[in-house]
DNA sequence: CGCGGTCTCGTACCCAGGTACGAACTCCGG
DNA sequence: CCGGAGTTCGTACCTGGGTACGAGACCGCG
């Protein structure tokens, strides 16, 4: 049985050229369009495809909140949906995964791209633009990498960072690491000196950033 | 001009294959193979392709290591390099990531996936088979969206919190935000309130979880 | 209009956090 | 064997953070 598509766009172009792209599939079949969010929320009840693709910007409803309201955290039984849009902004991004979305394509992306993204979204599994993908990874390993401060931390030190990243009182720290008061406040300003930080909060901060903890 | 690619992989039958579908497009060429990790860097030197295509698990050097020689963050002119392998462990992805790699395939992925990211890797962008991409984003949004605290924050309260996320101490919050000291200690007591924070160090860590700085 | 929520400020108090010393002990490598 | 680094602990002091009130001003909404 074929891959369900429903697709949603408020311009009927690109709608054209997305139905042209996908009908040229086989196992593709396209059920359906919309022209705005609610349109597309609705659709997609009445047909559950097994696939939507969804622009960001419409009239109305815009394709984020249609995205939640098909594929959020909330909801039941959650239908794929791969977001469309013609620039990559991050903020839409970060909302579009919040929001649910399995995919995300910038327009340009290539007919190639368009239908492995649809192949992989009815398998439930997301295929993102390589531009969008790079910035991803570049957050991914900015935030799984950061190493090096000048004077490196001792092994002891790294406990105490760890704990206050998790946001242990010094009272806590001291306990689990069954060692006086003092001690954790010695290590403490050994850390703080060695980093550059103000206080604890620039500590857990650093961590962090720097992938010590998640 | 054509884009130039370096195949290394153990397995001759994976190496034709892969020469195979990329001979196929017209502005791809293959201009070398190497069958383990240390004739992979030495190739990769002496041809500097576009976009080499390495497998993980290789004899001698790896190609991991492999990758960190030609790629990785210390090299001054690093090379593309696109990691193939045939099971998606999460080690070998972060790991793969940490070493430079700007794409990450399994071998099941298909021709198609094979080709456009070749093509996205000779522009410096990064192509992830899907089912790796569910898992990063997976991981991206379990550090992204925390959101949710039982009574939402008010718009003066998060400006709070993002300063205190920034490691301010709330005397300079309140010559940021242009108002007494009371009124700071009064927001981040509501903030802590709300999200059932202990300390602000629990504030910053809340806000660094729900992607609300960066 | 009256109500509720937000933002603002004040005063007062307590304690956790941070600083500044000094001083043991262990372990390791030159 | 001796010096350095790491870890541990102590005492004393000060500041910033956090709590517990109360209260006035503003704004939107029923």
């Amino acid at each position: 049985m074929p891959t369900r598509v429903l697709i949603a766009d408020d311009q009927a172009m690109v709608r054209a050229g997305f139905r042209l792209i996908l009908e040229g599939e086989p196992d593709i079949e396209v059920v359906g369009e919309a022209a705005d969010g609610d349109q597309a929320v609705r659709l997609a009840r009445e047909l559950r495809p097994d696939v939507t693709l969804m622009d960001i910007r419409m009239p109305g409803v815009d394709g984020l909140r249609a995205t939640e309201l098909l594929a959020g955290p909330d909801v039941p039984d959650p239908l794929h949906v791969v977001m469309v849009t013609t620039f990559g902004l991050d903020e839409n991004v970060h909302a579009a995964l919040r929001a649910g979305a399995c995919g995300f394509l910038l327009k340009d992306a290539g007919p190639n791209l368009l239908v492995e993204a649809v192949h992989a979204a009815a398998h439930g599994e997301a295929l993102v633009s390589p531009a969008i993908t790079t910035r991803l990874l570049a957050h991914f390993t900015r935030a799984t990498s950061r190493p090096a401060p000048e004077t490196p931390l001792t092994p002891r030190e790294l406990d105490v960072v760890k704990a206050v990243a998790r946001g242990a009182t010094n009272d806590e720290i001291c306990r689990s690491l069954v060692v006086s008061l003092p001690t954790v406040k010695t290590h403490i300003g050994a850390v703080k000196r060695k980093l550059g930080a103000r206080n604890r909060t620039e500590i857990a901060i650093w961590a962090w950033e720097s992938g010590l903890v998640h």
